[in-house]
RNA sequence: GGUGGAGUGGCCGAGAGGCGAGGCAACGGACUGCAAAUCCGUGUACACGGGUUCAAAUCCCGUCUCCACCUCCA
């Protein structure tokens, strides 16, 4: 089975046939850099970074590109508000926003471009789109320019939705639009906002609608047509929809397939910053192991809803602590474990749960059964099959980004740096006073020893080869 | 009003006509000085009411409930 994906805009899985043999270019919709990034935000970049390495992993040349807004009336006002530069308040949360990447364990894109960046490439577009009549300067002096939506007959196609059918906007203010539905590509500058966020433009001083951000930077790093668009499903309408209709207007064939991601919600519904529900992604990775919460994002389907809670990712933690405690278990049977397994190694059952539209609940599925696969070859002493069962599982974290062994894990779980030597000779020196005290049946001085070292955070379990100390999570 | 999505065992969460995904929790057992980890075993779940079928959680009709989008939103 080949790669196949849902595409939002027909509402089928197709097979995946990339425009170019052997290469995928993808693009995805950063955020808006307006505020401190929460899970559900994370979760399209952990999603879109799955894809990526899934799509790497079966042999693709992958090109990732997503934008960064850092200009939009959220800015402006909240910039305002806190009495900063919008600038400064935009690259503030741009800063915070790579931390949380990060945190998670996702591969940076190939480019990141932003908004304020591509100014002249929107102009460029947005004559574009005047000459061919789809959008028209506002008649009203305010320097605004709009997409001419009943000019562009297939405006809807993505969506689904009927011009005619949508709520009327109740625009209070139409400003200088033909028609409700009209959406910006251009803001007339407004003596209320900053003169540095604005640019000279034909239509005079202005700044970008937030649509035509994304058609031109997509267009300028991958062409007039490329392969997969992706964010989350929110997106769908108005913004991807808008993009598709301005791309397209203007003659280019743009995204073949569209990916949309379902919400983290709280207590059943969106998480958001304006109802208050939103969990930070800095305050989550304070509470959990990093690849745990990374886990609890990627064990229900990206189309599906996470629901957020304290006992969801309790939950993601011990199921890595079944995945950790497999490969310490299988790394002393086998003498270190593999950081990097061979590709085929790869269980078949698991690809075709990536194949099938991206599936890591069966992926998953799979990962659990390798594993207590590999624990029942440990048991019996079987080390081929316990090595089969470590390379399966280490390349199938690999495909997840949950491998403990290989980037960007490895600096986190060293981040004790030269201390772990000394610690470890301490709790070794301690260990062997409390052998000491069970070779001699004293099993109060052996636990008080264990529940000693345990009030430190060290976990201590004794195997047929000593005993092994573990920092708790 | 328009457009989508969803209701699954104690919990999370897959599947989409026929052998109970997977995880977490719980209980019993093995192992252990006790634990921990691990293994073995234990569950007759699919919102409700009809229907189709040899067979329905899965298809059809109806009902109820929830969520999202149509305004900035991952």
């Amino acid at each position: 089975m080949s790669f196949h994906l849902y595409d939002s805009a027909t509402r089928a899985v197709r097979p995946f046939v990339p425009l170019v043999p052997g290469a995928v270019s993808v693009y995805h919709c950063g955020l808006t850099v307006q505020s401190s990034p929460h899970l559900g935000h994370i979760r399209k970049e952990v999603v879109f970074d799955v894809l990526r390495r899934w799509l790497s992993f079966s042999g693709y040349q992958v090109k990732v590109v997503a934008n960064v807004t850092d200009i939009d009336d959220k800015i402006l006002e909240k910039s305002a508000a806190a009495g900063v530069e919008w600038y400064a308040h935009a690259y503030r949360f741009e800063r915070e926003l790579h931390d949380a990447y990060a945190a998670l364990g996702c591969l940076p894109p190939t480019y990141e471009p932003r908004a304020t960046g591509h100014i002249p490439e929107m102009i460029e577009l947005i004559a574009a789109l005047i000459d061919r009549g789809h959008a028209y300067a506002a008649p009203d002096g305010s320097g605004d320019v709009y997409f001419d939506v009943v000019s562009w007959p297939a405006y809807g196609e993505l969506s689904g939705q009927k011009v005619d059918e949508m709520e009327a906007a109740t625009d209070a203010d139409p400003r200088g639009k033909r028609d409700p539905r009209d959406f910006a590509l251009w803001k007339g500058h407004k003596p209320t906002e900053p003169d540095t966020a604005s640019w000279p433009s034909p239509w005079g001083r202005g700044r970008p609608g937030w649509h035509i951000e994304c058609s031109a930077m997509a267009g300028k790093y991958l062409g007039d047509e490329f392969d997969i668009h992706g964010g989350g499903i929110d997106l769908r309408f108005p913004h991807h929809e808008n993009e598709l209709a301005q791309s397209r207007a203007a003659g280019r064939p743009f995204a073949r397939y569209w990916m949309h991601n379902g919400w983290v919600t709280a207590a059943g519904e969106k998480m958001s910053k304006s109802l208050g529900n939103g969990a930070l992604v800095s305050e989550v990775v304070k509470k959990y192991p990093a690849r745990a919460v990374r886990l609890y994002l990627l064990a229900p389907h990206y189309r599906s809803s996470v629901e957020f809670s304290n006992t969801s990712l309790d939950e993601a933690s011990a199921q890595l602590a079944r995945i950790d405690s497999f490969l310490k278990r299988a790394g002393e049977l086998t003498a270190g474990w593999f950081a990097f397994a061979p590709q085929e190694s790869l269980p078949a059952e698991f690809a075709r749960a990536m194949d099938d539209d991206l599936g890591t609940p069966g992926a998953m599925a799979v990962l659990f059964g390798t594993i207590k696969q590999g624990n029942v070859a440990i048991e019996a002493g079987e080390v081929d099959a316990a090595k089969r069962a470590s390379a399966a599982v280490v390349s199938m974290l690999d495909v997840l980004g949950l491998n403990p062994a290989s980037e960007p894990w490895t600096g986190a779980a060293s981040s004790g740096g030269d201390l772990v030597p000394v610690v470890d000779g301490l709790v070794e020196a301690l260990l062997t006073q409390r052998q000491e005290a069970r070779a001699r049946k004293d099993y109060a001085a052996a636990d008080a020893i264990r529940d000693q070292l345990k009030a430190l955070g060290l976990k201590i379990e004794d195997t047929p080869a000593g005993a092994r100390w573990t920092l708790e999570d």
